[in-house]
DNA sequence: ACACTGACCTCAA
DNA sequence: GTTGAGGCCAGTG
């Protein structure tokens, strides 16, 4: 966690913090927007390693197949904070990313 | 520097 | 519709 190894870290923070309301993107679009296509797996470990307390909306975040990628409790508290802003995700943890998928 | 991990993605069958 | 293999690369210890 040096000073340049901050900066991919930074970039996904400030987009998932730019996320709108009511709205999701993917891991491999906030890899995209950050400048390394290819870092999406990176996305959801930095997410996974948020500080407590942080108010980042990650529940925003899911992967490409428009499913929640978070498994058991965690799933649980995904899917509730998403239908509590008006998204649509059935019982297996599908979203219809035609219909919520955030256009930067 | 090295080895390992993984809230992913693409493609092939 | 599914499953699996292979690749990717920032974190972590």
């Amino acid at each position: 966690m040096t000073a340049e190894n901050d900066t991919f870290r930074q970039r996904v923070f400030q987009i998932v913090a730019a996320i709108p309301r009511g709205q999701v993107t993917t891991y491999g679009d906030i890899a995209q927007m950050a400048g390394s296509s290819r870092a999406a797996r990176q996305v959801g470990g930095v997410l996974k390693r948020l500080p407590q307390g942080s108010r980042l909306p990650w529940h925003r975040v899911i992967n490409r197949k428009g499913e929640l990628s978070l498994q058991g409790e965690d799933f649980q508290r995904q899917r509730q904070a998403l239908l509590a802003e008006d998204i649509e995700v059935d019982a297996q943890g599908r979203i219809d990313l035609n219909r919520f998928r955030w256009r930067g």
